[in-house]
RNA sequence: UGGGGCGUCGUCAAGUGGCAAGACACAGGGUUUUGAUCCCUGCAUUCAGAGGUUCGAAUCCUCUCGCCCCAGCCA
C-alpha cells in the first residue's frame, strides 16, 4: 500500500531522469532544512515525508540541516522539538547538521566573492537600501558604495566581522544587477551585523549570512542534489544559482520548487499559528486542535497516518487546499486496524435491569478487534446498573432511529437484549433513568428465537466502571478558507472547537490506558488519554482525561441531518 | 502596465500526440452484535477559454482569461 508501486509526482521524475543520465553518479541526497524558530507542523511534514522518501527511495540519504543563520528568533528549544518530532514521524537523520557549522566556511566564501568584486560593503542605511532597490515596476539604482575597491571592502567586512560597527551600519552585498526584473538580483545582501547571541555558535559572530547565501552553500556543502522547496523560493533560484555558480564548491545542486500544503478549516503557517497561541485562542502549541505536529500526536495522530497522507496527497505545483476529510481517514484507516475496541459512555443514563439479580455480576467475552481474532478478547463485567449513552435514548424517536425508546428492545453489544419499559425523569422533565428488563435467555447477544434486533448499543457497567473528562475536538475554524475575503482569520475561529465532558464512564479495563495508547470507544470514535494527564489509579489524583483523536464514519448523522 | 509560477471531476491528482488512472467526497446496493469496518456499483464525450497544426490534441503553436508569489539587514 504505501508509495512504491504508485506513479511518482514530478520531482521524481526529475530524479528518476537524472539517474538515468547518471547526474550527480547517481546519488540523490536531500535534506531538510528547518530554521529552528518555531514548532513543525503539517505542512512541514510534507516536506520532510518527500525529502526522506525520495531519500530512500533511490537510496540516498536525507540530512536533517537546521537553517539557523538568524539568531535574532531561533532558539535551542525549538531545535530540540524539531528533531524528536522529526523522529516522531519515523524518521532517522543520523547526527543533525546546522548552517552555523559552516559559518566559518562561509565568511571564506564571502571573502572570495570580494576578492573576485563579486561583492561589497555597503554603508546605506535600511532605507535607503530599500530606496535604491527601486520597485516591482522600477529598476533600482546603484549604490554609492557599489565601487569600493577590494581592498576596501576586504577592510570593512573585516572590521564588520570584528564587531567595529553596529547593526544597519554596514551590509555585505552580492554584486549583479540593480536593474533585474527579478528583485532578488538587485544586488542583495548577503551579510548583515547582529548582535544577538547565537544558541550555538553564542556570541563568536556578529555578522551573520542571510539565507540566499546560506542556502545554497550549506547544500553545496553537503552534496545535496536536489534541493527541494516550496514555490515562494522560485524567484530566488537565479540567486541560488548565482552564488554557486561564482564560487568554487563541491558540487551544484538543484533546486526544485513545489507546492507547500493547505489544508481546509486550518491555517498552516507558522505566523498564524504563532498568533493562536500567543494570543491564546488555544492552550499552547500543542493544543490538540493544531495541525502542528506535537499538537496532533498529542491528539492522538499516528506518524504512519500522517505518513501516509503525505504520501498519497501528491506533489505538485499548483496551489491546493486539501480536504480534511482526507487527513481523518487516513487517520482512520491506521487506527481502525491498530486500535483495541473499549466501551465508554461519554454522556451517561443510568439504566436499572428491573428482573436482573442484585447480587449477581456476570463476566463477559468481548472481541478486542471484530475483523481480528488474534487480538483475542478481555472480561467485561454486567450488573443490574448499568450506564448507556444519552443520545441512544429517543422518548420519541423517529422512524429510522434503531436505539433505544419507549418499549424498544436493543442489544448491549457483547450482553443482552434489553426492552425499555419505564422512564423517569426529573422535576424539569429531564430522562434521568430507564427502568429495563433484559431477555436471560439472550446472554452474548443473541435471541435463540431467532428475532432480529436492529440496534446494539454501547454501555458500561455502573459497579466498575472508571470516571473521566474527555475532550471533544471539532475544526478549528469555521469556514474553510479562515482567510476568505482576506478578513482577519481569527474572526473564523470555531467557538465550539472544544468541549469538554466531565462525567464520563468508562470500561475498567482503560484503567490501564497510557497516553499513546490508542482505542476505538465503540460506536463514537478513536481515543487517546491526554499526554499532560498522568491519568489517576489512585482517586486522591485528578480524573484521567482522554482526547477524542477523531469520530468514527458516522452514516446516522448523515440521515438524523437530512432525515 | 516588471519578473516568476499555476490552471485536468466537489477536493487532491495521474496523464508527456493515440482516444481521461487512482484517492477522498457523493449516490445507490450487499455483509455486519460498532448506523464502524469490509465488499460491489455509479460518478469528467472532456482537460480555464478561443483559434490553429494534425488522420488524431489535456498533451504542440497563437492569443485571451483567472489565480498565486516577489519591493525583510526573515527563512
Amino acid at each position: 500500500m504505501e508509495a512504491d508501486n504508485k506513479k511518482g509526482h514530478f520531482i521524481e521524475s526529475i530524479i528518476i531522469k537524472d539517474i538515468e543520465n547518471n547526474k550527480n553518479k547517481g546519488r540523490v541526497i536531500t535534506r531538510f532544512p528547518p530554521e529552528p524558530n518555531g514548532y513543525l507542523h503539517l505542512g512541514h511534514a510534507k516536506s520532510i515525508c518527500l525529502n526522506f522518501n525520495m531519500a530512500h527511495k533511490f537510496n540516498g540519504t536525507c540530512n536533517l540541516r537546521f537553517d539557523d543563520s538568524n539568531p535574532a528568533k531561533e532558539k535551542q528549544i525549538y531545535i530540540d522539538s524539531i528533531k524528536s518530532t522529526v523522529n516522531w514521524l519515523g524518521f532517522e537523520f543520523g547526527t543533525p547538521l546546522f548552517a552555523s557549522d559552516y559559518f566559518e566556511k562561509l565568511h571564506e566564501f564571502a571573502v572570495e566573492l570580494i576578492k573576485k568584486d563579486k561583492a561589497y560593503v555597503c554603508s546605506l542605511s535600511p532605507e535607503d537600501i530599500r530606496k535604491y532597490r527601486g520597485t516591482l515596476t522600477e529598476p533600482g539604482k546603484d549604490s554609492p558604495y557599489r565601487e569600493r575597491t577590494v581592498e576596501e571592502n576586504l577592510d570593512l567586512f573585516t572590521r564588520m566581522k570584528s564587531g567595529e560597527f553596529g547593526e544597519g551600519e554596514h551590509t555585505l552585498r552580492a554584486k549583479i544587477d540593480m536593474a533585474s526584473p527579478n528583485i532578488n538580483l538587485r544586488d542583495p545582501i548577503i551579510y548583515r551585523v547582529k548582535n544577538a547571541s547565537h544558541p550555538r555558535t553564542g556570541d563568536q559572530w556578529c555578522i551573520y549570512p542571510m539565507y540566499d547565501f546560506t542556502h545554497c552553500l550549506s547544500d553545496a556543502l553537503e552534496g545535496i542534489t536536489h534541493s527541494l522547496c516550496s514555490l515562494e523560493f522560485e524567484d530566488h533560484r537565479p540567486l541560488y544559482d548565482w552564488t554557486l555558480d561564482e564560487l568554487e564548491t563541491p558540487c551544484h545542486p538543484q533546486q526544485i520548487e513545489f507546492a507547500r500544503l493547505n489544508i481546509n478549516y486550518t491555517v498552516l503557517s507558522k505566523r498564524k499559528l504563532q498568533r493562536l497561541v500567543e494570543e491564546n485562542h488555544v492552550q499552547g502549541w500543542d493544543d490538540p486542535r493544531l495541525p502542528t505536529l506535537e499538537g496532533m500526536k498529542r491528539r492522538g495522530y499516528t506518524p504512519e497516518s500522517i505518513r501516509n497522507f503525505c504520501d498519497i496527497i501528491g506533489v505538485s505545483k499548483k496551489e491546493s487546499r486539501i480536504d480534511m476529510t482526507i487527513l481523518e481517514n487516513c487517520l482512520r484507516d491506521d487506527l481502525n486496524e491498530k486500535a483495541p475496541r473499549v466501551m465508554g459512555v461519554l454522556k451517561p443514563l443510568k439504566v436499572t435491569i428491573e428482573n436482573y439479580p442484585h447480587d449477581l455480576t456476570e463476566e463477559l467475552a468481548a472481541k478486542n478487534h471484530p475483523q481480528k481474532e488474534e487480538k483475542g478478547t478481555r472480561t467485561i463485567t454486567f450488573s443490574k446498573e448499568i450506564y448507556v449513552e444519552k443520545d441512544d435514548f429517543m422518548e420519541n424517536p423517529p422512524k429510522k432511529f434503531f436505539r433505544l425508546g419507549p418499549g424498544r428492545e436493543v442489544r448491549l453489544r457483547y450482553a443482552y437484549l434489553i426492552t425499555c419499559k419505564e422512564v423517569i425523569k426529573d422535576e424539569s422533565g429531564n430522562v434521568t433513568e430507564l427502568i429495563c428488563t433484559y431477555d436471560p435467555e439472550t446472554r452474548g447477544g443473541n435471541a435463540p428465537d431467532g428475532r432480529k434486533v436492529k440496534g446494539t448499543i454501547h454501555w458500561v457497567n455502573a459497579n466498575d466502571c472508571i470516571d473521566a473528562k474527555v475532550r471533544l475536538y471539532d475544526r478549528l475554524f469555521k469556514d474553510e478558507n479562515p482567510e476568505q475575503d482576506k478578513q482577519d482569520f481569527i474572526e473564523n475561529l470555531n467557538p465550539d472547537s472544544l468541549k469538554e465532558l466531565e462525567f464520563c464512564k468508562l470500561e475498567k479495563s482503560l484503567i490501564n490506558a497510557a497516553p499513546e495508547n490508542a482505542y476505538q470507544f465503540e460506536r463514537l470514535g478513536y481515543f487517546c488519554m491526554d499526554s499532560k494527564n498522568q491519568g489517576s489509579k489512585d482517586a486522591t489524583k485528578e480524573l484521567p482525561v482522554f482526547n477524542r483523536t477523531v469520530t468514527l464514519r458516522d452514516a446516522w448523522a448523515k440521515i438524523a441531518k437530512n432525515p
